[in-house]
RNA sequence: CGGGGUGUAGCGCAGCUCGGUAGCGUACUUGCAUGGGGUGCAAGGGGUCGCAGGUUCAAAUCCUGCCACUCCGACCA
């Protein structure tokens, strides 16, 4: 861990990944098991995240609120198949006090502040939630009801991954309630529109809009939508979902509206959530054997100056200039940092700085200022050139969104190299083994060869993509006839 | 919960077979030189060797028990 290079991707994928995470300051594993610690880094890129999608949540309506992170665990068992989803991966309180130990030494759980009702740590928030709706929705006028949370929930994992998968993980959910199924259908599917578009245009990763199969689907919906993405390691991951509820958590909270003509019925809900893996997911499309490349748009610095000298009134000089430089950059709404750190030499700047992932980089020393010019390279491309001190803040400009656009196009490019039509079984394992990726193909549509593909390749069905092609087909499994392609692969 | 592995400086590790002043790399501190791609040299600071017990003149090293972490399987965003 303490030599300076990453580990190569070709060389070792994933620990290529957990090296990245700690090498550009993203987080790092803490003393409890399977959670983790996000660094200043890290977090400025969730910040970013965070600050968009709201705005964009509240674009479409909706209004943020905070419910609390304890649930009473009768509110669980309340809807059947919600219940069988999460059970296993609850935490729960039990007591409210401690008390010293018989030696002094330490404390101890004190055995009489048992709780009468146990608490559960949310996994997720549907109970608690629907369980106040009912108090607010009495009338058609109530609704939609349409609000968003960010907070943290708990999922007792088995094997963890910085990001990926974390006991504990920061996220957005909404939750929102309908007069009709096709309001809250539309509801779920604009959201996914709003995960799709922040997708490519944020974080710069093409993904999939599609549907989930009945096994995949998110325990109390009807329907589960997502976004799949493709990984540089052939490896799908999940980057973001939308849930058709129907009328199941109203019906399990009694959550009914009077409708024009004073009928009573139940509502129709969505809830919808992106969490800190998206910070997996930029880590894992776009970054190098340098490090982390980060899309411009999230970058929380878009710009750093190094600058170059040997004397202090040589630095004075250039940082004088460099003050000038960096306030037409801010008037642009570009942020800049300048590293003017006396301790680390500017190679060691030009390499951290690079493991970090910030998109450009400036250096300017005595000849540039005597040229009048700076030499600006790009993390994507390593690319150098110099250009002009005129004219500077419009060519970082063009450049960012020339970055954004490239790695955009590259990741594109990387999935439609690693998309697969593929008609039969034999095939199908060929790929799955050699490069992974997408694979269309066709299914019969049974959770029994799903279930059967997924133990005999580990490959699952990603999803059934939206708006997909009806073709006739027969089941690479079971030669049964189908009607269309599904999207399999091997996922996160 | 089943099978393997590891606990020694902030981090990564050696030392243990064969008991005898606790070491290497890196990071850190100081100085000098260096400064357009991870700088060189020199000096310096830092350790309950996972915990408890036992054997012994003497334990990181041998024995017993415990704990923690980790990897691989079953479950999952």
């Amino acid at each position: 861990m303490s030599k300076k290079s990453l580990t190569k991707r070709s060389e070792d994928y994933s620990l290529w990944y957990n090296e990245l995470v700690k090498k550009a300051d993203l987080a790092e594993n803490s003393d409890v098991r399977g959670c983790m610690i996000i660094k200043p880094h890290g977090f400025a890129i969730w910040e970013k995240m965070q600050r968009k999608l709201d705005d964009m949540f509240k674009e479409t309506g909706h209004e943020n609120a905070y419910f609390p992170i304890f649930i009473p665990k009768s509110y669980l068992s309340k809807e059947a198949s919600h219940v069988e989803g999460f059970a296993k991966e609850c935490a729960v309180v039990t007591h409210y006090r401690l008390k010293a130990s018989e030696d002094g030494k330490s404390v101890v759980v004190d055995p009489e502040a048992k709780l009468e009702e146990e608490l559960i740590v949310r996994p997720t928030s549907e109970t608690i939630i629907w369980s106040s709706y009912r108090n607010w929705i009495q009338s058609y006028r109530d609704l939609p009801l349409l609000l968003n949370q960010w907070a943290n929930v708990v999922r007792w994992e088995m094997r963890t991954r910085l990001f990926l998968r974390t006991a504990e993980f920061l996220w957005q959910e909404g939750h929102t309630a309908h007069a009709t199924a096709e309001e809250a259908v539309a509801e779920t599917e604009q959201m996914l529109d709003v995960y799709a578009d922040f997708a490519e245009n944020y974080l710069a990763i093409p993904v999939l809009k599609g549907v989930k199969t009945e096994s995949e689907r998110f325990a109390g919906a009807l329907d589960t939508y997502c976004i799949e993405a493709l990984m540089q390691d052939g490896k799908a991951l999940q980057a973001g979902t939308s849930h058709f509820l129907g009328q199941n958590f109203a019906k399990a909270f009694d959550v009914k509206f009077a409708d024009k003509d004073g009928k009573l019925e139940y509502v129709w809900g969505t809830s919808w959530g992106v969490s800190t893996r998206l910070m997996g997911a930029l880590i894992m499309a776009h970054s190098d054997d340098s490090g982390l490349i980060l899309p411009p748009r999230l970058a929380p610095k878009q710009v750093v100056i190094v600058p170059i000298y040997r004397s202090d009134e040589d630095l004075e000089k250039i940082s004088a200039r460099v003050e000038e430089i960096m306030q037409d950059l801010r008037k642009a709404g570009i942020s800049v940092h300048y590293d003017k750190r006396d301790t680390q030499r500017p190679g060691f700047k030009f390499a951290e700085w690079e493991m970090k992932g910030v998109p450009l980089r400036l250096a300017i020393g005595m000849r540039d200022l005597e040229n009048n010019q700076i030499e600006v390279a790009r993390r994507d491309t390593f690319e150098k050139t110099s250009h002009s001190l005129d004219g500077l803040t419009e060519y970082v400009q063009a450049q960012l969104e020339a970055i954004h656009e490239n790695i955009y196009q590259k990741a594109l490019e990387f999935r439609k190299a690693n998309t697969h039509y593929v008609d039969s079984y034999e095939e199908f394992k060929q790929i799955l083994e050699k490069d992974g990726g997408f694979i269309y193909a066709h299914w019969d549509g049974t959770a029994e060869t799903e279930n059967a593909i997924k133990n005999e390749t580990k490959a699952t069905i990603r999803c059934i993509p939206l708006d997909n092609p009806q073709e006739e087909g027969t089941c690479i499994y079971s030669g049964k006839p189908s009607k269309q392609r599904v999207v399999f692969a091997k996922a996160y």
